[in-house]
Parts: C-alpha cells; sequence; structure tokens
DNA sequence: CTGTTAGCGCGTTCAC
DNA sequence: GTGAACGCGCTAACAG
C-alpha cells in the first residue's frame, strides 16, 4: 500500500488522526490555547500571532477535532435525530430535506432513523437517540391513537426530556411536546366544499385506519363539510396509509359506492394508488371517476391529469420542526400550518 | 413542572443520565465489573449473579450508555455516513432506506447529509463526518468529470481513509474506493434495443449534464446501439439531471427534433418532468410523443401512461453499499448491479 | 491574554 | 472472576 493523502509535514504519520496537544505542541503554546484558538469559544481572546501559529499547525498536521470528544467535554452534542416512518415515501422525505437544510444552518448534524411503521422500531430508536445524547429529536408522521403504544413512546421521551433532550413532533400534539401540526380538518373540509362548488355530490371516501389521527382528523373535516351541505358520503373505506393502501382499498369503494363520481383519499400516495388501481379497471380518470387527495407531494407534478388536492408545505414543515426541537426553554409550543386547497384537472367541473 | 418519566429507586434524580459507576456503586461492584456485565466483551467472564445485580441495578438507574464516551474509549463509533445529492429525490430516498435498513442490521446509525448538488457541500460533509468519526461513508449519486472537484474530494477521502475510515460509493468508481455501479451503457443499450424492436426509428434524446459520468454512460450505450442498427438520434439536449432539467428541455428538443417519435431521457425524473411539458405544449402521450427514461423509481408504479424504462434495484444498491463500506480490509471491491428493460405502455409498438 | 489542572463517561490493560 | 488505575481528546474552570 501506498501511503497517499495527507501527509504532515513534520514527524511520523500515524494511523490515527492528529490530537490538539499534538497540534499544541507543534505551535509551541497550550493545549488550551490551542483549543481556543482553534475553536474561539464566545471569548475569542487569543492573541492574533499565538492565533495564527496554531492554526497553521493544526494545517499542517491536518488536525480534524473529534467531535465525540468535543461532546464529551461539553456535556452536548451537535447532533439532532430524525425519526421518520419511511424515509422512501415522499412525505417524509421532502420533510428530512428541510430538516436537513435547517440543521445545517446550524451546524448540526442530523442522525436518521427509518421505522419502517414499526411502533417498536420507533422505540428503539428514540433509546438509541438518546445513548447518542442526541440534543434533540425530531418525530415526524402522524401518531396513531394506540394507548399502549404511545405511553410507551412517552414514557420514553419523557426519559430523554429529562435529561435534558428536547423534543418536536410533526402530526399531532398527543405526546404533550412541542409540535408542527397542519390544520387537518380545515383543509380538508375546504376541499370537501371545493368539490361542492364543483358540482360533485357522491362521494367516495378512502379514509386511513381508523386510529390514525391525521387520517381521522382529515376525514372528520371532510364530512363535516359535506355533512352541513347536507351530502352523505356513499361510501368510507378504511386501509393503510400508503400508497398500496389506497390501492387495494378501492375495488371494495367502488364495489359499496358504484354511483360515486368522485375518490377521496385522505393522502396523496393513497390517491395515486386508487387511481392507478381504478385504471387498471379499465376506468378513465377523471371522465369514469375523478380523484383528491391531500398533501400536495412533490410527485403530483408530474402525474396526469394532475391531482386536486390540499397543498401542505412540507419542506417547510420539516424546517420549522428544527428550531422547536431544539427550543430548550422548556416550553411547549404548538405551530400549525394552513394546508391550500388546489384545484386540478383530475377533478373537473361537473 | 412535575416530574415525569423514569424516577430512579435511589437517592437523587439528577438532571443528567447515570453514569456506569453509579450503576456499579448501586450495584455494589466495581466500574470495571459493571461495564464487563452491560457490555459483555469478548470474554463474557462475570459471575451470573454479579451480572444480574449489575443488570437491575442498571434497570433501577435507567441507566443509557453514554455513545460518545463509549466511542471514545473504544475508538470508533457505531455510526455511518451517508451522503446524497437530495434525499427529496425518490431516487436518493429509496437508496437512503436500503442503507438505513442495512446499517439498522448492523447496530448503525447513519448520519444523513444532502448536499444539494453542492459539490462544495459535499466536500464539507466529508470533513463533518470525519470529525464525527463516522465508521463509514457512503457517497451516492454520480460523479462528475470535473478534475479539481474530484481531485478535493478524493483528497479529503483519502484523509478520512488514512485515518481508518472507510467509503464506499454509488456510482462510478472514479474515486478508487469500493464502489456499487449500474452497468449503465449495457442497460441504455438494451433499452434502446427495444426500442428498436418496437417500431422507433426517430429518437430524441434528453441527456444530463456532459460532465456527468451516469448521464454519459447510459448515453454512449444508448447511442451505440442506435448506430450499431444503423440509426442516428434525430438530437441531443442537454439539460440537468433533474426533473426541472427535463422539464426546461423538452421545448428545444421538439424544436431540433420535430419529427422524433420518442424521448429518451437519462434518468426516470428527466422523463417525467419532459413528459408533462408535453403535455403542457398540448401533446397527447404517448400517441403524439412515447417516452422513455432510465431508473424505475417507484414514483412510476402511479404514472399514466406507465414509463418504459431500465429498472434499477435501488434499495438493494443501498444495501450493498453498506458491507462495502463497513469493509475494513482495505480491498477496493466492485459490485455491478445490471438493469432490466421494461417496456410499458409510454412506448406502444409502433 | 495564556498556561495548569481537572474532569467528561467509559473500556481496558494490569494486578490481585 | 474481580478490582484499581490509566487514558481516549477535549473543554472549562481556575490561576497567573
Amino acid at each position: 500500500m501506498s501511503p497517499r493523502g495527507a501527509r504532515p509535514s513534520s514527524s511520523a504519520s500515524d494511523e490515527r488522526a492528529a490530537t490538539l496537544s499534538q497540534v499544541a505542541h507543534e505551535a509551541g503554546v497550550s493545549l488550551a490555547t490551542a483549543s481556543r484558538a482553534i475553536n474561539g469559544s464566545p471569548d475569542r481572546v487569543v492573541g492574533e500571532d499565538l492565533r495564527r501559529r496554531v492554526l497553521e499547525a493544526a494545517a499542517r498536521l491536518d488536525y480534524s477535532p473529534d467531535a465525540n470528544a468535543q461532546a464529551m467535554a461539553r456535556g452536548r452534542t451537535a447532533t439532532i435525530g430524525l425519526i421518520v416512518h419511511d424515509i422512501a415515501d415522499p412525505y417524509f422525505s421532502t420533510i428530512a430535506a428541510g430538516v436537513s437544510a435547517a440543521a445545517d444552518e446550524e451546524h448540526l448534524a442530523v442522525t436518521l432513523a427509518n421505522t419502517q411503521h414499526d411502533p417498536a422500531r420507533e422505540l428503539a430508536f428514540v433509546r438509541t437517540l438518546q445513548q447518542q445524547r442526541a440534543r434533540a429529536i425530531i418525530l415526524a408522521g402522524g401518531r396513531q391513537d394506540d394507548a399502549r403504544a404511545n405511553e410507551a413512546l412517552q414514557a420514553a421521551l419523557a426519559g430523554y426530556q429529562h435529561r435534558g433532550g428536547t423534543v418536536a413532533l410533526i402530526g399531532q400534539p398527543v405526546l404533550g411536546v412541542s409540535t408542527v401540526r397542519a390544520d387537518n380538518g380545515r383543509g380538508a373540509a375546504a376541499l370537501a366544499n371545493a368539490l361542492l362548488d364543483l358540482g360533485y355530490r357522491r362521494f367516495g371516501i378512502l379514509s386511513g385506519p381508523d386510529r390514525h389521527l391525521t387520517a381521522r382528523e382529515r376525514l372528520e373535516g371532510f364530512i363535516g363539510a359535506l355533512d352541513a351541505a347536507g351530502v352523505t358520503p356513499d361510501a368510507v373505506v378504511a386501509s393503510a396509509f400508503t400508497r398500496d393502501g389506497g390501492h387495494g382499498a378501492l375495488a371494495e369503494l367502488r364495489e359499496r359506492a358504484p354511483e360515486a363520481e368522485v375518490v377521496w383519499a385522505v393522502n396523496d400516495v393513497m390517491a395515486l394508488g386508487a387511481m392507478t388501481a381504478a385504471r387498471e379497471a379499465g376506468l378513465s380518470v377523471p371522465d369514469d371517476l375523478a380523484f383528491a387527495g391531500f398533501d400536495d407531494i412533490s410527485t403530483l407534478r408530474d402525474v396526469a391529469p394532475p391531482l386536486t388536492t390540499v397543498h401542505l408545505p412540507l419542506e417547510e414543515m420539516g424546517r420549522l420542526a428544527t428550531p422547536l426541537a431544539l427550543d430548550v426553554d422548556g416550553g411547549v409550543r404548538e405551530v400549525t400550518v394552513s394546508g391550500e386547497v388546489v384545484v386540478r384537472a383530475s377533478t373537473p367541473r361537473r
């Protein structure tokens, strides 16, 4: 193996990185001075000359501070944990992009945890992040109305917070921590009204799991608005909150609501899956059946016909969650973003 | 604030977590014994009785090992870094899901770095991950043929490796490290032949940036196959390797290749963007113009008409990269996955 | 402004 | 088997 890469000008180049004390030695100053020069604490009080000497020595040795040692000495890390249900889902990957961008600005590293929709894994990740002493945890994704799971999670988060960690949620504030939430009910109601305005009267609804709070909020908002207009949906079919959930549930919906003019799914991926299923069944969209969703994931830009939905600023939500999560002053805050109805060609006027 | 969460049975419950030595004290054993009992080093030589006492004490104190301290003492972390161009792009988020799953199995945490297509940021992340002493780094995304940027990156990676870090790429092996690569040339050629078989003779091509190696490999494979059949593309238009790149470049392609029967873009997101642009221009897909892509991102499941493409096992590629990245024995290995042509309705027989 | 000295929490030699 | 002591690399008092 020929030696490659950086080559310190002096002495032996070990397998391991140069340490601060080596830098200090090389610069002929004390450890403390080297530390101050390189880090420049709030009190940037190192003589310009020494400071320069240290920096040069560091460059010469290709010094790279050890974040673990710093974390240890400082008592806190520069890491933020992000827990999502499924990073491959555009909903979450967009949120992740937002969190990542915001974390970047704060010079924080992001540890990604992908639960694959498994509450047990979610719990395990909270513990792992606690071990890493992550400064904050952001939990993205709607909660379920599952007392046991929520209690376990809440206990784990409480333990984490008890030790100085801070937490934010993107979803529902059921856990007593700061939360970025979407005004699901209002958004869904607005969408329902928009569809009514367009002339739709026969609705088939693909709801998520009964206990999924986001699904429930949206469903209630939507049905409430229909109700106010004296309209009752032909059928409401529950399924998983995923693309495949929507895809698989369409057949039942058609059976139970053969007269439906429009199918509304509680999120976009479900709507897309259902739309595909409709096509597979030989239907034409939107002529035979119209479709609408919720979220406005970026994927929709290239879907035909363009899907009517409720726009949520997903990346922004990820961004917003970051300062909330980092907020140490213990206040439980709540930020609500509102959804905006976007009518597109998947729901033409009737 | 009412105290909530875990409550140690004994003494005061500090703001900070219980330490191993507290556990040792609580259990009436030495620090060393506690360490061995909880960790069970290769030499699991702690009496069953003591072991039990320690574990109980740990549970009572709600002990949570400090990963930073462990990393420090052990000399290595349990973290793997993942650098991607854009986590919101389905191509990368799917790879990320694969990496995440594989890392999970190895009990490694994943630090996510999102470069937003900026080489400078990429470099910065390599440094950050080095500071974190991440055990390995996975760089996903095709390289550019940019000597300066590549050299800088290569130097940074070499420094990282010099200090014991290991690296793997998902893309091209231009950096002298282990790589998971797709057989882009062969896949593209197979696609070209499939399109020829379907009766297409007039091709409009949306290539990526000239210096983008993945784009180039695919382009060359495709054109080579056309060539062998005595066919020359009507036009090749370069653009960004993104959805918007494809979307924006379609107009020029139509201008330069008005007779084209099919548009092939070097990746799916570009093809989708272009397809949308075609529709916006009033064309019907695939009747007026057929489309094909490359990658088979999951998004395609719900696109209409279904897009013909070359399937790449993206999640699997992320999975495969993980052991490669972790491989300490210094061998530069290369794994090639092959793409499989998938003909769908976006390219009907002519 | 700069240097000395304690730790941070844990793994790991060494002795016993 | 178990315990005592050292060190990982760095920051943060505390002195000068």
